[in-house]
DNA sequence: ACAATATTTCAATTATAGTTGAAATATTTT
DNA sequence: AAAATATTTCAACTATAATTGAAATATTGT
């Protein structure tokens, strides 16, 4: 088996004809073939662009810069970020759907909060933009 | 100065009328006032929202994957993704102008291979997503 | 039951991002 | 210098995401 998949890549990665030194390393890793084995599935994949997704645009990391700092209604969020009612209430069901927030109904108001999970993921990246 | 911005904290959070639990924690960190204030500049925001942009996309994500095992001229890249050559060329021309990527033209090939900073974040991130 | 406030939903529009195939560029080989 | 291969660029098109304003829902206070 270790000698199929070798002799396999090396067939592979002979046939691309490409530069030397990369058809040599890649070849340790078991070829084109390796490579797509070594690939993040595709439910993974999808779950990593859905997050990064939700994170893409400047309103919603706004909301979720405010809610770093404590829970809020949606009525302080959107004195903070100065939109309309309905824009808003769109970025924050994107950002529930994602698991990055949740809202529960306190009387007429509805408070959201940041999700652990989120919280995690925010403050390792804090470390790598401020400055 | 802390007198000021207390009083017009209060005034502030009082004109919303909002839960009294919220209103009080708001109050202790300047009101909305102060949650603009710890906003990220519109600078960090907007690479933040370029960087996870560029993350947002499946055929990037499994490029990255790619370049975190070894360095890749275009001709293999394809190989694995299986995608035209001007869609690949589209998407690593993005995750070049992030800064995720850099190429290096050697000979007839172009040799693509993961920056310092994107290696740091997926390393990271694949905690996150691995299970 | 009614008025007031908070928030969401919806359909129509606009804006942005991704795809496609053909043509252009760059490098090597002959 | 022509042919072959690798990669990018471009303009037209398609798909997806964001914005808008009006209407709907939910809760509270009168």
């Amino acid at each position: 088996m270790q000698v199929s998949r070798s002799r396999m890549a090396r067939k592979d990665v002979d046939d691309l004809s490409i530069p030397q030194e990369i058809a040599d390393s890649l070849c340790s890793c078991g070829g084109v073939e390796g490579l797509i084995d070594q690939l993040p599935s595709d439910r993974v994949v999808e779950q990593m662009q859905g997050w990064y997704q939700a994170c893409a645009d400047p309103v919603r990391l706004k909301i979720l810069s405010l809610l770093m700092v404590q829970p809020l209604c949606v009525c302080v969020i959107k004195a903070v970020v100065k939109i309309a009612d309905s824009k808003l209430s769109y970025h924050l069901n994107i950002l529930k759907k994602t698991g990055m927030i949740e809202g529960e109904q306190q009387g007429q108001y509805i408070i959201y909060q940041i999700t652990d999970k989120a919280r995690t993921f925010l403050d390792q990246e804090r470390v790598r933009f401020q400055r």
